[in-house]
DNA sequence: CAAAAATATGAAAAGTTTATGAAATTATAT
DNA sequence: ATATAATTTCATAAACTTTTCATATTTTTG
């Protein structure tokens, strides 16, 4: 997930960008219109929060150029209330809209909001007889559901997901656990017995690659 | 679309039927008061035609008790015109009034613009024996009313329309709450326990997702 | 085949999360 | 204003998960 900041003002972008880190949500910035458009001809966005207020191209003459060639949704940030009546005249395509001052809890919710739109509804994944709900986060065996803890669910939904990726622990780290933390690489094979006993007969669906980690591969 | 009939002439039951037929549009039949009632919290009608002058329970009593429980339309069928006014007096809830004899082709008319009217607003939901109803904001368990406050019917409501989505706290949070409410995790917990509560038998079909947070599941 | 390296596993320890009752705060009604 | 009810916070105990670790087993290498 990336989005694109646009505010002439440091202050805020540095707020959001703070906010946006702790998420683990990439991002750009950019100080004016000119330099949105410019980002996002060459960049694939998520999301889009523009200021309406900024010197040289304002972030509604932005937008209208930018829907042309792209789909990322866009945010608007906006001082007065009264910009919304003008802003919802024109069809631009705006997917929401936050009014300065803001909370940047709100905001980050809502570009997870918006953007969740964006995603597949499926959250289903499923490989012979194993099936995942990543809504539910419930794993099927035959149509049975086992009970996964919440390493363990995210470790089966890595593979399920990437099947025949061979992974190394430290890949499944971060995967799971984030870029930022320490972990044993012990650590995984624990979790890695605990899953395959949960799997019962699908057990060695996870192989072990010696001197690297681990892969998912479904057999008969 | 589904309505029940309730008339005890089994002559006018069937005429009414014959129509209904024609227009594929499924009923059932009650010939008194009482088993409309049970049929009522049984099954989810659209609309409701009750005749008045029934042996058992009237009309009148019949359609006083479905209300508590069931939002659906009520055309009332009578044989005298007077009746129109003493129950308009009442505060029943009347969508709409036929005075025998009646020509079934207008009476089929009036359901179907009653009916259209519901469409818009179905607000009741059930999942085994919750049932709740989002316009009166009432929650029937195995239909007994039990109380539920503000927080609670948001919560439980958010759960009955999303079975088995697994919600984070943030999610709870930002559904009920907002976006931008802070509140700690633990006042979560906290409401979620109180629901429990109040759901007596099912409280379990609120269940615990850990590290997560909690999502509905009902199990027989 | 023996030694070295890597992984598997069971059990214990450490850590985390949740449930719960009670208290404090806030909102609502009288 | 007071009483009542609802919501939130908090501390603690209980339940559960994750991690560590020592040992066993397997695989690779010389």
């Amino acid at each position: 997930m990336k989005v694109l900041i646009v505010d002439d003002e440091l202050l805020i972008r540095n707020v959001i960008k703070e906010y946006l880190k702790i998420e683990n949500i990439f991002y750009d910035e950019a100080e004016n219109g000119y330099q949105a458009i410019d980002l996002v001809k060459t960049n694939n966005y998520d999301c889009i929060i523009m200021d309406i207020m900024m010197p040289k191209l304002d972030g509604y003459s932005a937008i209208k150029e930018i829907k042309k060639f792209s789909n990322a949704k866009v945010i608007v940030l906006s001082a007065r209330t009264e910009e919304y009546d003008k802003l919802s005249g024109f069809d631009l395509g705006i997917d929401d809209y936050v009014t300065k001052p803001f909370s940047p809890k709100e905001l980050i919710a809502r570009i997870k909001a918006v953007c969740k739109r964006n995603e597949k509804a499926i959250k289903i994944t499923s490989i012979g007889g194993i099936k995942i709900n990543e809504l539910s986060r419930t794993v099927l065996i035959d149509n049975e559901e086992v009970e996964f803890t919440q390493t363990q669910f995210d470790l089966i939904a890595l593979f399920l997901k990437n099947p025949k990726v061979a992974f190394t622990r430290e890949m499944i780290i971060d995967n799971i656990w984030g870029y930022s933390y320490e972990a044993d690489n012990r650590t995984i094979d624990a979790h890695i017995k605990l899953v395959r006993n949960k799997l019962g007969k699908y057990k060695n669906c996870i192989k072990t690659v010696r001197g690297v980690g681990y892969k998912f591969e479904y057999n008969e």
